[in-house]
DNA sequence: GTGAAAGCGCTAACAA
DNA sequence: TTGTTAGCGCTTTCAC
């Protein structure tokens, strides 16, 4: 606390130390290369005695960058989006830069406000995930930005990061099949979500590929949260089937609400019910049993859509939609039933 | 992405267009009071179509307030942090002041180069959860700062936010009681952490209070995170102890891991061994059983914190710490052991 | 190789 | 009530 008050010291308390002007002061700490090796030296030992550290409010009135960045991200709270954060945190400060967080909390008007809240604190760019697929607020942005988790087809001139859905489904899809589950359930998110359809697109694409009927294909929709999983789970338990109920859930969170309707309906899983999900948050590894799922690479997220937003500050204009890898964390929420029966090959076309 | 390029319009342009000089314009947009109000209409309206809006690095740099306030927390990724940070965000953005987050990782040095990212930022205060509990970089802070959830023994002068540990600690301690734990056994983190202490010596006052002989408490150490929750589980379970055992742990996440040591054990919850947590995370409601836990009141200290620290900035001296109650979340995981068997009162100083 | 001076956008003290 | 001016800390010409 020792010198809570006392002024901070500027480039010219420096300068005055070390016995030049401002402007050569600035050269120095700036590393230009025509500066006299010797004073370059008596600046720097200046600048360290006096304590000094470079006023980045000045710094960014002069040059027009706050070196500040925003990320707009749905829910804080939700481990997936944290660890996006965290991502894109680190990546920021490697170039010194500083992130301002946002929670929209799936709401339209909250992101409209965080948007201008970033304008208003001169940020140099952001990263966002939208709310709503209308991109209404981020017509009127007027700021660099690059997308992170939403396609970017409103938007031809702007970069995108997100995880690689079709592969992802590709790779849960054959586990699946692999365990004996060929035409899985699927618990989907809301309708008015343009996720759900290209989570849906690549599922139907996939079955295309391995010679399945999609209309064969159950599905519930419901949203993205626990609650929402269960009521869906729910409803797919009342439909009429026999035998096994196999279930890819669109996300962690659905997964483990559809987990906890298929106890309280007295079936157990994975003897009854096998269920598969999708986004590799840490609570489903803190289920019984722990959750198979399929893990998003939310910290590379964020740090790709820090580098992909330096590019459109700094205007070089890549402009790529770059789609991560999701990899398959196998815990035990999967039956095996090609175990002890002759193992099908995918494509049998049936369930 | 219409006027991505141009120049974002100033008070300049504003004055121009309304036909007045800046200083003008400046006393109409600050809401000053003398000023024509017919004036004041033309300028709001000229800086409504020229959509202006004030630069905040420019009014930081007269001012010396950037608007900026920092956050630094271990963790990011643990929901309850992250019900802090949200809790913090919202009431900042009331007083339309944004929030720099910084995760520590527990790792002192990272917490050091984030405390200087802050003020190189121009932070104008920070909200801080310290890594260690040597202060060494607190020390050289040089900002007015206002600690959360963690003791502020060496900053008298220092204002604090924190959840109301003995009043927690007795919540618990008297919710196991009332099922027949009069004794639990406790699960507490590092040694070297001030937490632990402040958490066991709630648990002696408590004790004693009840009439009950500390020197009977069994207990464990481990790391905050589920791993080490399990690891002292285990050790636990290796003492000596007859019939059903009562966990109290310091942290929900411990709780989790400890639930995890009891099932590989063939231990079941509730029936054989009760589990109690601290924080209140949302996994908690994930497991099985469900985990009964006493919940911190994350978002409300965030929200405190950032009063507090708007105080300190003001100058204000309040120097409070504040405390803030916690409440029980009862789920699955105690058993009850008074059912069935006469209601042991209190105080009863047996295991 | 170094210094003087202008100017980024804003507010506040002083003049009119 | 309004305008003029200085200056916050910094970088960047332009002279010397």
């Amino acid at each position: 606390m020792s010198k809570r008050g006392g002024r901070r010291p500027t480039i010219i308390d420096v300068a005055a130390r070390a016995g030049v002007s401002k402007s050569t002061a600035a050269r120095a700490l700036a590393g230009a290369p025509n500066i006299n090796a010797e004073t370059r030296e008596r600046v720097l030992k200046a600048a360290r005695l006096a304590g000094y550290e470079r006023n980045h409010l000045a710094v960014g009135m002069r040059s027009g960058r706050s070196g500040l960045l925003g990320l707009v991200i749905p829910d804080i709270a939700n481990p997936f989006w944290a660890d996006v954060a965290r991502g894109a945190q680190d990546r920021a400060a490697q170039n010194d830069v500083s992130l301002l967080v946002f929670s929209s909390d799936w709401d339209a008007a909250k992101e409209a406000a965080h948007l201008s809240a970033l304008r208003r604190a001169r940020v140099d760019g952001a990263i966002i995930n939208p709310v709503s697929d209308s991109f209404d607020d981020l017509d009127r942005f007027g700021l660099p930005f690059v997308l992170i988790g939403s396609s970017a087809e409103r938007f031809p001139d702007t970069s995108s990061v997100g995880s690689d859905i079709a592969q992802a489904v590709r790779l849960g899809l054959d586990h699946l099949a692999e365990k004996g589950h060929v035409a899985p359930n699927l618990i989907l998110g809301p309708k008015s979500r343009l996720a759900r359809a290209r989570f849906l697109r690549s599922v139907h694409q996939h079955c295309v590929e391995r010679d399945i009927d999609p209309a064969i294909l159950v599905m519930e929709d419901g949203e993205y949260t626990v609650e929402g999983g269960r009521l869906a789970m729910q409803r797919l338990l009342k439909r009429p089937h026999v035998g096994h109920l196999a279930v890819f859930a669109a996300n962690d969170m659905m997964a483990i609400g559809a987990m906890m309707a298929a106890r309280e309906a007295g079936l157990s899983c994975p003897e009854d019910v096998s269920i598969l999900g999708f986004d590799g948050i840490p609570a489903g590894a803190f289920t019984t049993p722990g959750l198979t799922t399929i893990a998003k690479p939310g910290r590379e997220m964020g740090i790709r859509a820090v580098e992909g937003l330096f590019d459109e500050i700094e205007g070089r204009p890549e402009h790529g939609r770059i789609h991560l890898p999701c990899r398959l964390v196998e815990r035990a929420s999967l039956a095996d039933l090609s175990v002890g029966t002759p193992q099908r090959k995918a494509g049998a076309g049936r369930i």
